[in-house]
DNA sequence: GAAGGATATGAGATGGTTCTCACAATTGCA
DNA sequence: TGCAATTGTGAGAACCATCTCATATCCTTC
């Protein structure tokens, strides 16, 4: 975490350094970030970065800790964690939730792609299990009646995540549309399966 | 591509090229990848490097040329292209030939996934459109009433192919057991969807 | 306004990378 | 064998990265 020197810094040029790092970290994945640009960007000394912090993973983990919480805020204001509902439908409100969010800030989102595509030692480290809310919410399904009971929780997750990893990350801000609309033919797949009966 | 230079090397030197090659690109993505590494594993100077290959992206291309060819071979002796059945089985016998071949040879699998997972401009280039075989096979299974005729294709296999990429590459050597059990389970859902009827 | 602790500063240490080039050695052929 | 073409060689150029440190400057408090 950030040296007290940095919590002192003048709101205009923490937020300048701040910018700086979202911007590089948006850009390039953790390990092939350069500190060498965020300084030049943020227009401070390259002694002063090593004042507020120990180094780029430090920063990083600083970076990933505000967005988190930034995501956390906004998705709480939307309201989004007490929708009744099926998992699909819950992981669907959440997605145009996150959408929106990109619309703000695409800088946010990218990064917190980025990490998920980055498979380095200390990036693994970092990623949280946020699985574990979904597993409950699907076998609270199996509980209701609307999902079948033989169906293996961890992989249905799987599915579904590498998949919104991928399109997320591919599809551009532009073509929200397009996104959704896959979105929505692979929610009916896993709902009611390709086969004919 | 090659110089000539390299294609008249003797075919041990040649081989400790591709092998050290073959070792750096398995064990880092192409832009981590370290010349200084390879020319020191394949005990060749470094200017000779230069006489034989124009840059990384040179040897990269080589590297990945050769592997492609060696993977089809396989593929093809395994005789995996003629199999009676729907997309689901093809897919499922073609994997079981892929894990035989990362068996034999885990650094080959294991470059053609790292090429998946790096997202550089320059492996975008590189990767190929693999994608167009397997809707052919869905459109054939849609005709002899397998599949439900308004699936959308290009979504199945998205589905699909973001599972195998994170699985694939999640799972290691060691676990080729549990990496079917979830295959299979996920072409269950597929197959089946979850929802109760 | 002087003292002294906190902060700012950037040159350069250190180590990594790719790539070049002048020359040495080897090879192939007349 | 002798000459020319090809190939081998490694030191170092050029660049970029992170990080340190001696010194200058600011800022607070008495």
């Amino acid at each position: 975490m950030p040296k007290p020197t940095f919590y002192n810094l003048k709101e205009e040029k923490k937020r300048r350094i701040f910018q700086a790092a979202v911007q590089e970290f948006a850009s390039h994945k953790f390990s092939e970030a350069s500190l060498n640009r965020i300084v030049k960007t943020a227009k401070i000394p390259w002694g002063s970065f090593y004042q507020y912090f120990d180094n780029k993973e430090d920063l990083y983990l600083y970076i990933i800790k505000e967005l988190s919480k930034y995501k956390w805020d906004a998705l709480e204001q939307a309201g989004v964690d007490n929708i009744d509902g099926d998992f699909f439908n819950i992981i669907r409100e959440k997605l145009i939730a996150l959408i929106e969010l990109r619309k703000q800030n695409p800088d946010y989102a990218h990064i917190a792609l980025l990490q998920e595509m980055d498979d380095s030692d200390f990036i693994r480290k970092v990623r949280g299990d946020s699985t574990k809310r979904w597993k409950e919410i699907i076998e609270r399904d199996k509980k209701s009646g609307l999902i079948k009971e033989e169906i293996d929780a961890d992989v249905m997750i799987d599915m579904f995540y590498s998949f919104l990893l991928l399109n997320f990350y591919r599809t551009g801000l532009d073509d929200e549309e397009k996104f959704m609309a896959t979105l929505d033919e692979a929610i009916k797949i896993m709902r009611e399966g390709v086969s004919v009966r």
